[in-house]
RNA sequence: GGAGGGAUGACGGAGCGGUUGAACGUGCCCGACUCGAAAUCGGGUAGGCGGGCAAAAACCCGUCUCGUGGGUUCAAAUCCCACUCCCUCCGCCA
């Protein structure tokens, strides 16, 4: 959310960079009800500022034991006007949350400008993609002959989009969880946090879900809640409401959890493999920090995903997105993109995104400066650390060797019993 | 699921219709004492919105906020209703 102030005074900009992310945004029409709001807002106090003096009034003449009626029944018209000019306040009231809610975060000057994927950046390659002496699998051929993805029986037992692990691919997924959450707290500073994987809508309201991607998420009838489509739901909502010591930042977080997609308008695309998937397992990174630090925080994010892709021996590059594939919070937003011999190309794996204090003042979410002062906003960033269930696909098909067996990069081979490879069947 | 208790500022904790935006304590900030620190003493310390206000800050004024939403009343932290969350006991359960 911006500041209302800032759209005030700036409407020009708002208007141009919600234009940017292709997000059809009139500011004059909330410049309009901010207006009569404020009208609104004079006329009430004045009239409760006349309540509050007479109320006294009456006090004061009570406890002298005076007559107070005449008071009392002119009161009793004031009372009734307030009321139904806080009727009319909240409901202009409403309309504006309602269209506020709605403007997206401004892009940070850097990002390119651009309609669609087309104009993103390469910033830059880690690594070659691997030549083949023979014809590479996919991995959901590999996967399946391997007798480790079972996605057929994923089918019958829940539906499209879903899949069974089995023996070493199960071990496979589970490795890659601990070796990537470990990294990150060993040697990236990351406190580890288990989330619920359920939250409620002021969760999803605080990081921006709510209201714009209500139908990309799976709602669980009967309460409040919603399947997290990531854990920077409930980990960024951590701290929602909350006023943070500032010599306690910045905080850093690392959680696993599972994540769950709708995938609403996505029919059609990538349907086989473990690619997009109505659930599917991610560690996150979520950053509390300073303002004045949030970029560099962001380029350190995303050195903290790379090198888990590093480790893993997959080569990859680095995009920095153009406005019109920002997201809705976003200010910049790198994605870590690794390449996929079935794809013969790069598919996102990772993407980190600083927020700026767009979902901080959503959510509510402030540091009170050390030494005292005005509590501020934070700035959060927070980015996947990385899609385990790409990670598979990626090691899968970019390890996979002639007789069909595929080779475990060697950092993964303690959290696999060992294990230097997945082999056939007999 | 049944019975009861509770939710107040950064934190702990009073208040239970009318100078209570809120005692007291802790923490934090400023000052005094000290070579310096601790201890002690003095003072300060909520947030949102709006107006003065013109770009920002400071300041002044008003208003709202004591879990959330409604109601009663001239007036609500205080009374009533609903909801949410937390705690205790019983039952059930991984």
């Amino acid at each position: 959310m911006l500041d209302l102030k800032f759209i005030r005074a700036h409407p020009d900009r708002v208007a141009a960079a919600a234009r940017a992310k292709g997000v059809p945004l009139e500011p004059e029409v909330i410049l309009a009800l901010d207006a009569r709001r404020r009208e609104l807002l004079v006329q009430t106090e004045t009239l409760r500022n006349q309540r509050n003096v007479a109320s006294e009034d009456i006090a004061r003449r009570k406890r002298e034991g005076q007559d107070a009626a005449a008071a009392i029944r002119e009161m009793q018209r004031v009372a009734a006007r307030i009321k139904a000019q806080e009727e009319e306040l909240a409901g202009v009231e409403r309309r504006l949350e309602e269209l506020l809610v709605q403007v997206p975060n401004l892009p940070h000057p850097e990002v390119p400008l651009g309609e669609d994927e087309s104009s993103n950046q390469v910033v830059r390659h880690w690594g070659t993609p691997p030549q083949f002496p023979f014809a590479p699998q996919a991995h959901w051929d590999l996967g399946t002959r391997l007798g480790i993805l079972d996605f057929e029986r994923a089918g019958k037992v829940t539906g499209a989009r879903f899949t069974f692990y089995r023996g070493a691919g199960a071990l496979l997924e589970r490795a890659l969880i601990n070796f990537m959450v470990d990294l990150h707290v060993t040697e990236h500073g990351c406190t580890e946090i288990f989330p619920p994987f359920l939250a409620n809508t002021a969760s999803l309201f605080g990081t921006g879900q709510l209201p714009k991607l209500r139908e990309e998420m799976f709602r669980v009838e009967g309460n409040d809640y919603f399947l997290i489509p990531t854990a920077e739901v409930p980990v960024t909502n951590l701290h929602r409401d909350e006023i943070l010591r500032g010599e306690d930042l910045p905080l850093y977080y690392a959680a696993y959890s599972a994540c769950f997609r709708a995938e609403a308008g996505a029919a059609g695309r990538d349907t086989r493999g473990l690619i997009r998937q109505h659930q599917f397992n991610k560690v996150e990174l979520v950053k509390f920090v300073r303002p004045e630090n949030s970029y560099r925080e962001l380029e350190s994010l995303v050195a903290d995903a790379a090198a888990v892709l590093e480790r893993l021996e997959l080569p990859y590059r680095v995009v920095l997105l153009c406005t019109g594939d920002l997201s809705f919070a976003s200010a910049k937003t790198y994605d870590l993109e690794v390449y996929l011999p079935s794809y013969q190309g790069y598919k996102e794996i990772s993407s980190c995104s600083n927020f700026e204090d767009f979902q901080a003042r959503r959510a509510n979410i402030r540091f009170r400066p050390a030494g005292g002062g005005k509590a501020e906003h934070v700035h959060t960033l927070n980015g996947s650390g990385l899609a385990v269930g790409r990670t598979v696909a990626a090691i899968l098909e970019n390890h996979q060797q002639a007789d069909g067996s595929v080779r475990i990069p060697a950092a993964l081979r303690p959290y696999m019993r060992g294990m230097e490879r997945i082999a056939p069947p007999c």
